[in-house]
DNA sequence: CCCAGTTCGTAAAACGATTTCTGAGCTTTA
DNA sequence: TAAAGCTCAGAAATCGTTTTACGAACTGGG
């Protein structure tokens, strides 16, 4: 099954034809008759035949888009899930770079991509300034996932999570809850990086909020199982304590569950708990928390149909928002009083 | 920051010299003086000259490896970060082809891989049959991870997992306990799969227990949540119940842990539980589940290190076993008796 | 001063595909 | 029937790099 790779100047040999020719049948396939490309392909199947990506990459197309994404992150892989699927059919492969959240690590990643001639790129929630990432956009098709905000030169997927936040205030509402706080992230000191989903999380639970003529309890601490736990301890060791908590994140959410067990109540009849993102733990019986499921699949599929347009031209930026849904566990029910 | 790629064809004018002397400066650089040296690689930055891999690859080396891996399993991610520690200082990048547990899908990746003339491939419990790995190891540098087993043509890295359960058997004997019994996968009706972790796992376990004059009990169910629940079940009904479970990943060990609870029984009071892996979730304060590490990120930097003594030449096979270590934390005390 | 042996550098040939250009053979049209 | 138009196929150029083969200049020893 080894050997000297067969090269498609032994295939035209086989089949008798120009190196021309064979390439002509494997891909738009002008001018070509029925006899022709039956006696190619006979020779390709029989010979097994598979063309050397990266001398097509030199030439022509490479046949292959890139996917820059923090694997750590778990809804990386249902995301990489949901683009393969949206690649059947395509004749593309797929090609991931790993990175963690460092931008330098992240810029030599795409930089790596862009040595390839890859088609087109994928970037899952990057951390990189605009400016760069328009610049990119310029260079490649591009499409970012999880960034809010939109650009000029790229497509951009992501969570409606200023309604997935609604959902949650909604659900507790109709619960009957009236004191929910919102665990949320720190913004850092300069400026508010509104294209961060922590963010748009904030301001849908705040509008939700006060739609309901309820009084917004925003409580900052890290997006981290720790902070969940400090956060919920603010939150519920007040004299009106809340009887409902949105975590804007799972993780934040599994610390509020403990913060709550130490506490002595019980969730969800003493406290309801709803986090956001749906990653795996939260699914186990023993958790069983209530979430907002961000919808992994349909954004990578979702974002591979944005790409395969620009990919053939077009050039005009799309903003894809997906309407997440909740999942109700174990972790919410009516107030007690 | 866009435009046309700067080749090494302007490079080479830049400086006033030949593009073949600019290849030699930046690769092995055999004759090749210190001032032409210093030209070139002024040049070389001045123009922001990044070499086209596709080209590199086509002729001579592609300065890429390639790991094909399931990024859906949470140690890969470990594993990945030591693989990219291992090639600090090397000129190596590092592609992922995500993929999932069906061979079918693994053999295109690999493929897909191979097409791209990498240089190397790494290989992350690979579901392939062994004849494949085997032909692929003749014709590119392999190094595979996680499957027990070694062979000819390719180098393997694993975790001692039968040292492993014998560090959980250990444990738990040290602190007491003589009814230790262990949840285990079902090994499929023809052949035993010996180049599976679970495999080594049970096997270890039952020779520690052996060691202390103690009956192993063997319990076989699904490596899942579900199947841990089942599997306890079993073994806390009887009437003699365990008072101790060594389940063979973390995943089992929380159903165990569900199982326990709903018995009311008291963890780690009534009942003490070790899983193995050390997955994400065993290390939140709520679960804080004894377990095997199976020191993810050592696996990584050891593969790449393997990796590239055959890139450089080494034909005989290795197999490096890595000793995993015990995290203790709240899951495991005295028996009550 | 000549010759063999180094050094340093370049021209040119790969690598394996795609794409452009050209031409041979037919068919149609005037 | 000659000119024009089409279709199909191949020869050759091309992509950007590495590598091979070779020549020029310099060195040192006799």
């Amino acid at each position: 099954m080894s050997g000297p790779r067969v090269t498609i100047r032994e295939v035209a040999r086989a089949a008798g034809v120009s190196q021309a020719a064979v390439s002509k049948v494997l891909n738009d396939g002008y001018g070509v008759s029925a006899a022709m490309r039956e006696k190619v392909m006979r020779a390709v199947t029989e010979l097994g035949y598979r063309p050397n990506a990266a001398a097509r990459a030199m030439r022509g197309r490479s046949h292959t888009i890139g996917v820059v994404a923090d694997i750590r992150t778990p809804i990386v892989a249902q995301i990489t899930e949901g683009i393969e699927e949206g690649l059947q059919g395509s004749s593309l492969d797929i090609l991931l770079a790993p990175v963690g959240k460092a931008p330098e690590r992240q810029r030599s990643s795409i930089d790596a991509m862009l040595n390839r001639n890859l088609e087109g790129l994928i970037l899952i929630v990057p951390s990189l300034p605009r400016p760069e990432l328009e610049a990119l956009g310029q260079s490649i098709p591009t499409v970012l996932i999880g960034r809010h905000g939109g650009g000029r030169h790229f497509d951009s997927v992501m969570d409606d999570d200023v309604a997935g936040a609604g959902l949650a205030v909604e659900h507790l509402v109709g619960l009957g809850h009236q004191r929910i706080s919102h665990i949320a992230m720190p913004m850092g000191k300069f400026r508010r990086p509104s294209v961060l989903p922590q963010t748009a999380r904030e301001d849908g639970y705040v509008i939700a909020m006060r739609d309901h003529d309820l009084e917004p309890d925003v409580i900052t601490t890290d997006y981290t199982e720790e902070g969940g736990h400090t956060g919920a301890m603010t939150a519920l060791r007040r004299k009106k304590p809340a009887t409902a908590v949105f975590a804007g994140t799972d993780m934040v959410a599994l610390g509020v569950l403990r913060a709550a067990h130490e506490l002595g109540l019980r969730v969800p009849e003493d406290l309801s708990v709803v986090g956001a993102d749906n990653i795996p733990v939260s699914a186990l019986p023993q958790i069983a928390l209530t979430t907002i499921d961000p919808a992994g699949k349909l954004n990578g599929s979702t974002s591979t149909r944005l790409l395969r347009e620009r990919i053939d031209g077009r050039r005009n930026p799309v903003t894809h928002a997906i309407t997440p849904s909740l999942v109700v566990r174990g972790t919410t029910a009516p107030p007690r009083e």
